[in-house]
DNA sequence: ATTCTTGGTTTCAAATAATGAAACTCGGTT
DNA sequence: AACCGAGTTTCATTATTTGAAACCAAGAAT
């Protein structure tokens, strides 16, 4: 489910309940937790314990269950603030969503997941924070393609190691040897396509963002629906995307947003 | 800055280390952080270096900083989708902001200190990450009032303790005790406003979401400037915003929302 | 060139904190 | 009254963290 981070010391430990409390869609309670954990049971009771008077966990005494602590949500707010590319692309985001009045979202990558970090849609105005922090495979959607394309060889290995090559539908790529050699033409052309890969009905054109060095710091998409438009429409719209996309790399490349992973 | 944690244990001092890295506003370098730590070096050498490692920082080789990490952005989804008050609330703040056209904040209170966890504005679709996250004091926003008014007796004496009272405005108030008095009237009104406390030239009006027991679990709030509207202006909207905070304290009620201190 | 400095990294023995088997408590059964 | 299951505490053992000091690398000053 989650990318097993090589245990380093107690903090490694109490990172990996987190994610696991995260990983429920609903509050929790311990012997849940227990029950799929890998530490024994006063471990794991100290670990939810200090992680809730840290705010990073809530409890709720009533009904005894654990849920995500508000400090997280302070801190995820630093984080998407000032250290992600997502404030530095927002203005260019909403321009280009208001202009072609298609769904953009912006995306990097993390772990050889493709992590949303934003999203405008220029109808539903209110979509941002229920999207954001959503993640999807690398292989099989447009941004991670395109990310995976433009990366650098050793991290490209390390990411491409990471996917699952699950088939989602017809189209998804089953190995690592057609994504690869998908991943050179994009390289090539500089922009990739969901041809319904993910989820059938469901197609996206994607460019990346690169900076001045050519470094790919992340990637922008519209994606929509095949009952309403197909590839080439979408194609319509890759000049203004791929300009859009320039200039948030530009705009990164100033603020210095850092590369992850 | 922020409310120091009696330290438990290693990862209580790992927090305070993510904390402080969230309170620049910017990458960091290594020797920034030193300077203000607790820690001494090899010790807050070796938390940056785990939590980098666990994704909770990103390190950018190139510049030599570090951010908050990726991790995060993806952990608070979780914590703002499924665990807060927020994605119950969602609909309903949509549906009141595009009816009377202003900005609604929806609010938590979290060690007495106000937290925003969403925001609407009906004119800027693109506000919600930005905001959400943000933290005010307690004792001079209306959402804060509203929420220390309701609280039960012993979190409110609690959270009373950890107010600043800085006099940000003339209207601010200085002390516990005119705040003490103010908020029992609330308690009785039902409804809290901010005459310019917080920032000179901004009012608002708020009113508590509470459970069936009773139970604040946030607020609502509708915020303006004093050269659009008066005191008297929002409290047209009062009967909108009362009702709409019902009915989240009702589903809030139906999903269980936990109750933070 | 050579020495000084500053910022970052590593060592290693001592100090401390984490660990988990077992025992315990408290509601609610049987 | 004995039993259970979920949660909590104890405590001796074990493993991790700790930080003074030493080290390294790369600039700056001499």
């Amino acid at each position: 489910m989650y990318d097993a981070p090589h245990a380093d010391g107690t903090v490694g430990k109490a990172m990996q309940v987190l994610d696991q409390v995260a990983s429920f869609q609903r509050p929790v309670r311990f012997s849940e937790l227990l029950a799929n954990s890998p530490f024994p049971k006063p471990t794991l009771y100290r670990f939810v314990q200090t992680l809730t008077n840290q705010g990073m966990l809530a409890f709720d005494a009533e009904r005894q269950t654990y849920s995500m602590g508000l400090r997280l949500v302070r801190l995820a707010h630093a984080a998407w603030r000032h250290s992600s590319l997502a404030s530095v692309a927002r203005p260019f985001i909403e321009a280009l969503a208001e202009e072609i009045g298609e769904a953009i979202h912006l995306a990097q990558i993390d772990h050889g997941h493709v992590l949303f970090v934003d999203k405008y849609k220029a109808t539903d105005k209110f979509d941002t924070l229920a999207q954001a922090g959503k993640i999807a495979p690398g292989y099989c959607t447009g941004v991670g393609k395109v990310i995976l394309a433009f990366m650098p060889e050793a991290a490209q290995n390390r990411a491409l190691e990471e996917q699952s090559f699950v088939a989602y539908t017809p189209n998804t790529h089953r190995n690592r040897k057609t994504l690869a050699a998908e991943l050179s033409t994009i390289r090539e052309a500089g922009v990739a396509y969901d041809r319904e890969e993910h989820e059938l009905g469901i197609i996206s054109i994607a460019c990346p963002i690169l900076t001045g060095q050519q470094q790919v710091v992340g990637a922008l998409s519209i994606a929509t629906s095949t009952n309403r438009y197909c590839i080439d429409d979408l194609n319509k719209h890759w000049p203004d995307l791929r300009n859009t996309a320039n200039s948030i790399g530009a705009q990164a490349e100033l603020w210095q947003v850092p590369i992850w992973g």
